[in-house]
DNA sequence: CAGGATCCAGCAAGATACTG
DNA sequence: CAGTATCTTGCTGGATCCTG
């Protein structure tokens, strides 16, 4: 690791990837393709429209996703991932992967604890 | 990107890294080694000492660094990571490249914005 | 030296109601 | 359908003071 905490951009990825519900929605786009707000919300019990509407605005201010609206009554907004946003793909694999050792590496270390 | 939605482990990934002092602890003692608390705080400008050790203890608690405390006086405590805390330096690098790239991106961004 | 204990401000997020 | 507006709550992080 040759990382100078001086200039340290981890925070500038975590920044985006941190909000209750932004790796799912990038998750549902990645697998899914080109969804409507109505589909994505579908997708997801539990959320609600302010949330998701939110979580959309910020991911694509970065750029990492785009909304694109047709004049239409009613109306119909298709959000997908750009192709710069694409570059987060390997992040998320990354941590999904770790992710699901880790919850293993915790389940062991409670059983440790539980047959002592 | 084949990663269910519904068995999603981002997450568990994501909260061990979030919280404001996290990401530069682990930097510090990734490049640094073995270091004490008092050295830690000093290479962290800004930091209180209540969140360095809330940030340390709960690193501690997942198993990425480890403390060890010499029963002397004053007192000398010692973190460092953990191996299994090593496996997290690639996503940490990963997210610092992507980081680095981002910024650039951003500031371009902004340039086509001014010139317009 | 390395913390623990309190108190407090700010923001993220949830519930709910309304609208072009 | 796809939002916006408003109110409220819970948690993160900061300031400050105390101690083995």
């Amino acid at each position: 690791m040759n990382i100078e905490p001086e200039s340290c951009r981890v925070e500038d990825a975590l920044s985006i990837l941190v909000g209750k519900w932004k790796p799912i929605i990038l998750l549902h786009l990645f697998t899914n393709g080109t969804q409507r707000f109505s589909e994505l919300k579908r997708r997801m019990p539990g959320i609600t429209q302010k949330m998701l509407t939110n979580q959309l605005r910020e991911l694509e201010n970065e750029d990492i996703i785009q909304r694109v609206v047709y004049p239409q009554v009613p109306p119909k907004v298709e959000y997908s991932i750009t192709e710069y946003g694409r570059s987060l793909e390997p992040i998320l694999h990354a941590m999904h992967e770790w992710g699901t050792k880790h919850t293993l590496h915790k389940r062991q270390k409670s059983n440790e604890r539980a047959s002592k």
